[in-house]
DNA sequence: AAGACTTTGTTTATTGCATAGACAAAGTAA
DNA sequence: TTACTTTGTCTATGCAATAAACAAAGTCTT
């Protein structure tokens, strides 16, 4: 079996993650302060603080206020002792993102995309990340990972199995971009980043149980259960978007019919638009001018758009009861014309109990829920990873 | 926050805890081997083992078979160091078992309930634990616990908040127990526990990832994701009978419409029948003898039930990616006549690469799948104090 | 301004646990 | 009988947390 057995290592580990964590939430903090908040002796905090300022992930940032006593010397998490870089593939465009390890955004690029094929698609992405990590500053820990939410199904080894919309099928891109940089990589579907990125930088900060419901084109969702993103026996979870919300109706690619997101997605949407025979509307932008200038039609076709979304959302509250449901994607743009028959519809189609602590929300970061989620990665990488092989302190590199 | 801190006691709780459950999975086992096995030193394992063995909880069962040197001396799990109590309380039945740590069944006693308020199925429901309990025999911990499912929604105080088949509501079930027999009582929904039973006893053991979905008068489902239960936000996952299929469809007492199990449970099959003027069938007993007699209206009404299930299963795999999907209580006595058009329809309307690792299977254990679960949950609940709280030696309690 | 508290953070002695390695006990093989 | 193996215990050591003492740096009262 070989589970990690319990030694003094592991306790020096676990506290000084404890300790670590203390400070990252509690702002600037004391060591005494840390003490009673922890549970940890004044002097083990003490020695693991010091280890942690020698490995410089921590730093004295002056004394506070007195409280009738000596002054407190505070505390503060150096943001800056490494940094991320998040990346955000969709199908005609590249989203990138410098972080500090606490998410602040450092720089950022945003690239069009004019063709799908994997070469060109490889090169523009390294040109983005190869821009944005010349522009981190030096730092001690340097450039700690690099995460990339791509719009498909994507396995525990970072291959891309299947992205329909990039015509992509079997890509290995995590070993294509660690071989490259030689850095940590992570790779997961754009959804997944999207509901990481939203409970750590966004509307669900704090939730334990969120889905976050990325309805663009098509529609994924990414399960965060128990504070942690959860993917399903072999990575493929959320494909929620072909979930059958009418059984026996419009047949799909993927072999099912009546699949939520042929009703509720941009796609379904535009479709329809069509169908109605509602004219010099061909795009989402399109659409929405419509709606903004007062055409009921386009209008009403939003509205029933928040309807089957609706639908499908309170098929996930019945199944999930999570705490939040996250409306995300380039479908939240339509917010003002879905929201109201969105909320209706979840209301009356929701059972009661679940519905109760239920919050319906959309995405707070608008277009960086991904990028940011992304990011997320590669610094829960990083803090995976000394708390696996506790700090190495002195350590000196530089940002390149 | 005052997270558990790490000191000399937690790693010997972990330790302990790693001994113990190589025991548990690995038979007979000599002190060598456990040092082998986990990596834990020989003295080590020499010292906890003693511990283990001085609190009743493993036992020396003679010499093993030499391999060139010394005779290894062979240890065991002592299943009968306590014993629990599981009781699935049915619509029209409570049946309960009396079992050892391990999980086999010492006394088992089901009882018809004639009515459904509370205060009498309380009274029956009572009978039965003393039954068991009068029966276990003396040992170490005696009885370590109670668990109890329920055809409803429990909260995580242990309160039945709703019970439709058995009307009842708000009733603080955990609190009546725990005060009649002081002992640690655990409550939960039916699909939960036979999701628990199958899992650690029948067709699911050792998967990590399942959904148990317990086809009866409604539908419910129990979720076991990374390997533990899945409650939701509030305790009410699962209620994936709700889930709408058919997004018009027939509407539900629940608010919905369309739900699953307005057209794949029991109720649904029976309704079916009598729409269609089948006659002669009025519950599930009468329509399976039918089919078994080869009355082929009968047998296509099963299969039609089958293709309704396997809808549902589908969206469950999409949403979930499950490593298996176990199809038990009621529904499952019509197997041999819908099994194959469930399987046809997941198979052509699961997305190809969440298929590709599923099992679909039927329940192991039968009728006792929600019983087993409750067993296990009281089981667990006492691992659990062991962990938490070290061994305690040398006590002696009696079975009452 | 002096003395009496208070609070912070470090130092010291102690304790509990795992570990490596030595060792005794109990076996096999030749 | 002798040499080698394997099992399980014993011993000395090291590491990490802890309580308690202590030094440092404050505030507050009179």
């Amino acid at each position: 079996m070989m589970t990690e057995t319990g030694d003094q290592t592991l306790i020096k580990r676990i506290n000084t993650a404890i300790v670590l964590e203390a400070i990252l939430r509690g702002a600037p903090l004391s060591r005494a302060q840390i003490s009673e908040r922890t549970g940890l002796n004044k002097a083990t905090v003490s020695n693991l603080v010091q280890e942690l300022i020698d490995g410089s992930l921590v730093c004295e940032i002056g004394t506070g206020q007195s409280s009738g006593g000596r002054k407190p010397v505070l505390l503060e998490f150096v943001a800056t002792a490494g940094h991320a870089v998040g990346v955000d593939l969709g199908v005609n465009y590249i989203r990138g993102v410098l972080t500090d390890l606490k998410g602040a955004i450092v720089a950022e690029r945003v690239t069009a995309l004019r063709q799908t094929e994997p070469e060109p698609v490889l090169n523009e992405l390294c040109a983005c990340v190869d821009g944005l990590i010349s522009l981190a500053p030096p730092s001690p820990y340097g450039i700690v990972g690099i995460g990339v939410g791509v719009p498909g199904l994507v396995d525990d080894s970072g291959t891309v199995l299947l992205a329909p919309n990039l015509k992509w099928r079997g890509v290995p891109l995590r070993d294509r971009l660690a071989e490259r940089y030689r850095l940590p990589v992570t790779i997961d579907n754009e959804a997944n980043a999207g509901a990481l990125g939203e409970q750590k930088y966004g509307a669900g900060r704090r939730i334990s149980n969120l889905v976050y419901v990325s309805v663009g084109i098509g529609i994924g969702a990414g399960l965060i259960l128990q504070q942690s993103l959860y993917k399903g026996a072999s990575g493929f979870s959320g494909e929620i978007g072909h979930m059958s919300v009418e059984a026996f109706g419009k047949p799909c690619a993927c072999g099912n019919q009546g699949c939520w997101e042929a009703y509720a997605s941009e796609r379904a949407l535009l479709e329809r638009a069509k169908h109605s025979g509602i004219e010099g509307v061909d795009d989402l932008d399109g659409l929405l001018a419509a709606a903004a200038a007062g055409r009921e039609d386009v209008q009403a076709l939003l509205a029933q758009a928040g309807e089957y979304l609706g639908i499908g959302v309170a098929n996930i509250v019945n199944a999930f009861n999570p705490e939040a449901v996250i409306i995300g994607n380039r479908m939240t743009r339509a917010r003002p014309w879905l929201e109201d028959s969105l909320r209706k519809t979840v209301v009356r189609r929701t059972m009661s109990f679940p519905l109760r602590h239920l919050q319906l929300m959309f995405a707070e970061l608008g277009d960086r829920s991904a990028v940011m989620g992304a990011a997320e990665m590669a610094i829960s990488g990083f803090f995976a990873r000394l708390k696996a092989g506790a700090v190495i302190p002195g350590r000196k590199r530089n940002g390149q």
